[in-house]
DNA sequence: TTTGTAAGTAAGTTTTACTTACCTTTTGGG
DNA sequence: CCCAAAAGGTAAGTAAAACTTACTTACAAA
């Protein structure tokens, strides 16, 4: 179920696996050290010896997670001319990533935002990262005519980031199916169009 | 600071408020039971007299506050005619709630949804009736005419959802001011106008 | 061969959420 | 008026889980 393909010496990779394994179907809070251990077959010690706590073992393995979700994204734009058209490929591939992997959706949307030390580690470096991605790509779409002048560009990524968010909740919440292509392209026709009915 | 006005026991109250007190400012997992018990005056086992456990106070506290914010909302839209009004007030007005009161939106968006058991709980009954109450009204504005009959109401509701707490979330989490009116403007302006540009 | 370092272990310690048994005050019914 | 029962509150103890420390083993390079 999980391949992690992360490099470094083999405790830490099932120490990463175990912990990913476990966080798929329980909470951050409910895993203990010791399950960890106990099914990556190795002795709580170790644990440390490769991340400082509890919560770095998290942010890392979102952070080798979210490499991926950024490279996807990364190679679904490339391929878009226009500015409209990368957005909705974001928003797509945004949307599938976090529906195929719980994993990454859960860690990032219910468990790291809670305590400070996320927000200095290298998981959420990327997290920024991929949202100037949005900005920038918004920021040119206004320039190059294909979006109102007159929006507020940091508005508009933040109602992106927040409908591919709210969108994935309750079916990572409640470990629901979802309908991506459906719900990306409700998406994209209500940001895009507008929902207010012309006279 | 912090005036519950909560009803109860003495010591049930200054719980709550020592608890309110302490998450103005910390995360739930740094907070320990000695320090509530000890802010507030009483000895930790009289917390467990009125909360089940740890994540129960973090549930009532949430209920009292969201209790007061809903009241909000309602009276902020039954003076509002059309539909598109008594969204835009709602907008407004849960931008306004989340920006005074921080403890609200930290709880909300940051603590709760990390555990099962706030899904079980009287504060998301509340919730689930506040994104109903929005709900409804996209389905009243889809009837009337004032809102284009081929959109997903499910889908606006979740991008209104997450656009209002998206434009919360860094604030909150840097304590940083907001320019309520700007950015309530700002989203309602794009969800019900769009951002394509029409040549 | 030695030496230094990375991988891994095993047995603590400490913190912290939660329990149990107890005391004190209020309150309502015969 | 009394007393019984419940509600408000305390103090000490328990158990579990995160984290430490001191140690061993493998192994690569000088």
């Amino acid at each position: 179920m999980n391949i992690s393909a992360g490099s470094g010496p083999p405790g830490k990779i099932k120490i990463m696996d175990a912990f990913s394994c476990l966080m798929a179907t329980r909470d951050f809070q409910s895993i203990t050290i010791a399950e960890i251990a106990g099914n990556a077959g190795v002795t709580e010690g170790l644990i440390y010896k490769y991340f400082t706590d509890k919560k770095d073992l998290l942010h890392q393995v979102l952070h080798q997670n979210f490499a991926a979700f950024q490279a996807g994204i990364e190679a679904n734009i490339a391929g878009k001319e226009t500015c409209i058209g990368k957005l909705e490929a974001i928003v797509f591939a945004s949307l599938d990533s976090y529906a195929r992997n719980r994993v990454l959706a859960r860690i990032l949307l219910l468990e790291v935002r809670s305590s400070l030390s996320y927000f200095e580690s290298g998981a959420y470096a990327m997290v920024k990262k991929y949202a100037r991605t949005i900005l920038d790509i918004i920021q040119e779409g206004m320039e190059k005519g294909e979006l109102r002048p007159d929006i507020d560009p940091f508005v508009l990524q933040k109602i992106l980031l927040g409908a591919i968010e709210h969108t994935c909740l309750k079916q990572v919440i409640f470990d629901k199916k979802m309908d991506v292509a459906a719900a990306a392209g409700g998406i994209v026709d209500i940001v895009f169009n507008g929902v207010k009915q012309h006279g």
